[in-house]
RNA sequence: GGGCGAAUGGCGGAACUGGUAGACGCGCACGACUCAAAAUCGUGUUUCGCAAGAAGUGAGAGUUCGAUUCUCUCUUCGCCCA
């Protein structure tokens, strides 16, 4: 029997497939669109296993919605701008943009290898001008809408990259990529007003049903919509100084107001900066990163202040104002009131300086006597030692008492609080796109003309020089226009900017003139489904989503608020991590095994290996395993089919050899099935077989549930049911009338997953037209049913009867059969369930 | 510290709305083929027990005729936020 060659049917098929265009995609408006997008990849330089799951699992999806009938748009791009080819010029003395042309190259080469169904002809790179100089206009478009703006801003610095990070960029108070503590800068920064549509953000997230739960609890959180009051404190020590305003989501507890703390950004700091003690705690302060986290982990520290706050409640009560650093002046207004019985911060603060700790709360199993002695407590409760609140139950019923009578007394303002913050979109870096601004000689700027966009980036440039390349280029920064001398904005847009719209240009790449065909957008868009790694929930889909609002944002023709309507995360490709003596990691090619317990060195059999737990395959543990050299070894189908069989697609999954070779052993069997069918078509052909029809409708019918549901792992053992019922009939050689006619359904329903097998198998029995095979609903009906029986809620036997059999039957039935004799004779049945169809259940004395 | 989720054989994992727990794959064992090995094919494989049978889905309770599934408490792990 011949072997099964997958290097040349699969390079076969690809050819065919290329050649064809078999997966070119235009607009019909006769036909339903199924836009199907996976994350485009960065170009790091080869494709790493978690691309093949991401992009089988949308290939699959892919193929079955064109088998189904739909128009299915299947892009693919490269997210092609970052620091990565920057970092790699840099070592490597190359051009990021040859550089990143390279690794297109290569990385195109391997997913064209996978056997993937994508429209090649709409293939885009962000780092492109063509791609580019459209959001250069998306950027001047905000800019005149308002949606743009300049502040001076502290930012993280990364010292070693000598670029401004974003919070999420920040790990444990270290630059994400080289790893450096981070400092406190102060820069001018462009940002764009995401924070305008925090509300819109947060309502809309209700409406996305084909979202996971979890991504939208995690940009809940992340807009973390705060319900509260802003107060005006009355102040006094500072003739200058009349009054703070404070935002509080705890007024209710004013009566155990111990402190005032500002941010020491707040405006008032000027009236302290001719202050040595001040400028010093400053200092202090810029030590301490700028996120929740390393702010809430660090020493609470103070600046005392000669002002006094008098508290609104009661006006006798006078407490001190202090600067702290664990005031962010973006939030609320960069002052807070200290209640340190029922906030840690303020707890912690109040230790420090031994302010008075006065409880206000109290849980509602304590008595009123309760004092808050080792930690603040943050719980529901009720109010005590708080005048005409006492008695209020806490938070609810409190916080809207106590702003009500606020209100009233005209001292605060109910208000609703977003911790989403502006989005800073200015990178101290060459490899980005540049953004369209001018500076004239005042340092008043303007957008560039339209006539002389694009703003190109300059190529061939030195970037082994301090701080941000761009600055250093004057022929490039100075521009003449109408004999004024103007300076070029330096900064880049970070990279977040280019993927919050690609999903748009995918469905007009063609268009030079607009970023988007307004037609088009208005057929493919919005994306039915998005699939992608679960590290981007947060950020990318929220400036996706604020980028819709911002394109639609005085522009009646554009209509989108949501671009994904479905949303899909699929977990990570795992592998064992290894180490030798010396502790250092080991990659698996180096590793043996006999036994699969004790493992050596490959070339020093004398040297053993730790074997560490299975991790997210990463370059740094060098437990990757390369998709390239699987793919030489087993062929495209077989990876596929090893990367969805072994977990659900949105668990991780565990890269196993093991696995990985059966999978190429059950493309090789699948192979030799077909064989044997075609030969055996030859023979004089029986009758039908009702079975068969039936197994094989069943089955469509199982893998169409799971299909919709992402069960990828549960359809291929599917798959190896159906081949193996179908291998035993070939193997009795029966050769039912319908054999072909059924088999070749099992075939089409390979291809979404396997597409170079089955074509193949298909081809070789002489069918051509391919559609998803429709299931007859009437061989789902089993006329036979088999029933357990339990007495007294223990299994005790199955019987087998007609379906549909009511009760009183069944029951004769039960008793006619004998088998359970010794349970109906020795007993008193005294109840009993019927479920219909599945089981009936006595119960006895 | 808060939020979300998970826990099922030696392993990865199945189980539709509460109704046959362990599908399918890996591994393992035995057998066939072979001088032998690999490959391939077949049989078996939750645990205890020769068997009949009993126990069994992280632990403990509860609801129910019946719970992997629902409720509560706890333990461990993962992710996100702090």
């Amino acid at each position: 029997m011949e072997r099964y060659n997958f290097k040349l049917i699969e390079s076969k098929w690809q050819k065919f497939w290329a050649d064809n265009k078999s997966f070119k995609t235009q607009i019909d408006k006769n036909k339903e669109k199924f836009y199907c997008l996976e994350m485009f990849p960065y170009p790091s330089g080869k494709i790493h296993m978690g691309h093949v799951r991401n992009y089988t699992i949308g290939d699959v999806l892919s193929r079955y919605k064109t088998l189904k009938g739909f128009n299915v748009l299947h892009p693919m791009g490269w997210d092609s701008f970052g620091m990565p080819a920057e970092n790699a010029a840099k070592q490597n003395n190359q051009d990021p943009k040859v550089w990143t042309e390279n690794n297109i190259k290569t990385m195109k080469d391997q997913l064209k290898q996978l056997g993937l169904s994508i429209d090649w002809d709409r293939e885009i790179s962000t780092c492109s001008e063509e791609y580019y100089k459209h959001q250069q206009k998306f950027f001047i478009e905000m800019f005149n809408k308002g949606l743009v703006y300049k502040k001076e801003n502290y930012v993280n610095w990364d010292p070693v990259d000598q670029t401004v990070l974003a919070n999420e960029q920040v790990i444990d108070g270290k630059g994400w990529r080289s790893g450096a503590v981070v400092e406190r800068k102060k820069l001018s920064q462009w940002f764009f007003n995401i924070s305008k549509f925090a509300d819109d953000l947060q309502t809309e997230l209700d409406k996305l049903d084909e979202w996971p739960n979890k991504v939208k609890i995690m940009q809940q959180n992340w807009i973390g919509k705060s319900f509260g009051c802003e107060i005006d404190f009355k102040i006094i020590g500072d003739e200058k100084v009349k009054s703070i305003k404070c935002f509080t989501t705890r007024p209710d507890t004013l009566f155990g107001f111990s402190f005032l703390a500002l941010s020491v950004d707040h405006p008032l700091s000027k009236l302290y900066e001719s202050d040595k003690n001040f400028q010093e705690f400053k200092n202090q302060c810029s030590r301490t990163g700028t996120t929740e986290e390393s702010i809430a982990n660090a020493e609470k520290i103070g600046f005392k202040t000669n002002l006094l706050a008098i508290n609104p409640l009661a006006k006798d009560i006078k407490v001190p104002v202090y600067f702290a650093n664990f005031v962010l002046m973006d939030y609320g207004f960069g002052a807070v009131f200290g209640c340190p019985a029922h906030d840690q911060r303020d707890f912690d603060f109040a230790k420090k300086y031994k302010l008075e700790i006065k409880t206000v709360v109290k849980p509602f199993e304590e008595s009123s006597d309760f004092k808050v002695s080792t930690e603040a407590y943050a719980g529901p409760g009720e109010i005590i030692n708080s005048n005409f609140l006492n008695g209020l139950k806490a938070p609810n019923e409190s916080v809207i008492e106590t702003i009500k009578i606020l209100e009233e007394k005209s001292i605060g303002n109910k208000k609703i609080n977003f911790r989403l913050k502006d989005w800073g979109v200015s990178r101290q870096r060459y490899w980005g796109c540049p953004i369209p601004i001018l500076y004239d000689e005042n340092g008043s700027y303007k957008t560039v003309a339209e006539e002389n966009l694009p703003v190109r980036l300059p190529e061939n440039i030195d970037l082994n020089t301090k701080g941000n390349p761009l600055s250093n280029i004057d022929e490039w920064t100075k521009v003449e226009i109408d004999g004024e001398i103007y300076h070029r904005e330096t900064d880049t847009l970070d990279t977040f900017v280019d993927s919050s719209w690609y999903f748009l240009r995918f469905c007009s790449p063609e268009n030079s003139e607009k970023p988007f065909d307004i037609e088009a957008i208005n057929y493919w868009m919005p994306v039915d489904q998005y699939i992608g790694g679960v590290e981007h929930a947060i950020l990318h889909l929220l400036y996706s989503r604020f980028f819709m609002r911002a394109i639609g944002y005085q522009n009646n023709s554009f209509q989108f608020k949501e671009p994904f309507k479905g949303l899909f995360t699929q977990g990570m490709v795992c592998h064992e991590t290894y180490k030798d003596d010396a502790n250092n990691w080991r990659s698996p090619d180096e590793v043996t095994t006999e036994d699969g317990k004790n493992y050596f060195l490959l070339n020093d059999k004398s040297k053993k290996i730790k074997v560490g737990s299975s991790e997210s395959m990463s370059k740094s543990k060098r437990n990757t395993i390369d998709p390239q050299k699987i793919i030489e070894l087993y062929g495209a189908d077989a990876v596929r089919f090893f990367i969805l069989s072994d977990s659900p697609p949105e668990k991780d999954v565990q890269w196993s050899d093991q696995g990985m070779t059966s999978s190429y052993k059950f493309i090789q069997k699948l192979y030799s099935l077909n064989e044997k069918i075609n030969s055996i078509t030859n023979l004089e052909k029986k009758s039908k077989s009702i079975e068969l029809s039936k197994f094989v409708n069943q089955y469509l019918d199982k893998i169409e549930r799971n299909l919709a549901n992402f069960h990828y792992n549960v359809i291929i053992a599917n798959i190896y049911e159906a081949h193996s019922f179908l291998n035993q009939i070939v193997k009795k050689e029966q050769n039912y009338s319908n054999l072909v006619e059924e088999y070749s359904k099992f075939l089409m329903s390979l291809l979404p997953i396997i597409p170079h097998l089955s074509s193949e198998c298909l081809e070789q029995l002489k069918i051509n037209k391919y559609n998803w095979p429709s299931i007859d609903e009437k061989f789902l009906i089993e006329e036979n049913i088999s029933i357990v029986v339990q007495f007294d809620g223990k299994k005790r036997g199955i019987i087998k009867v007609k379906k549909d059999i009511i009760e009183k039957d069944l029951i004769k039935e039960i008793h006619n059969s004998k088998s359970f004799d010794k349970f109906l004779k020795n007993n008193t049945i005294t109840k009993h369930f019927y479920v219909k169809n599945r089981l009936i259940n006595f119960l006895m004395k």
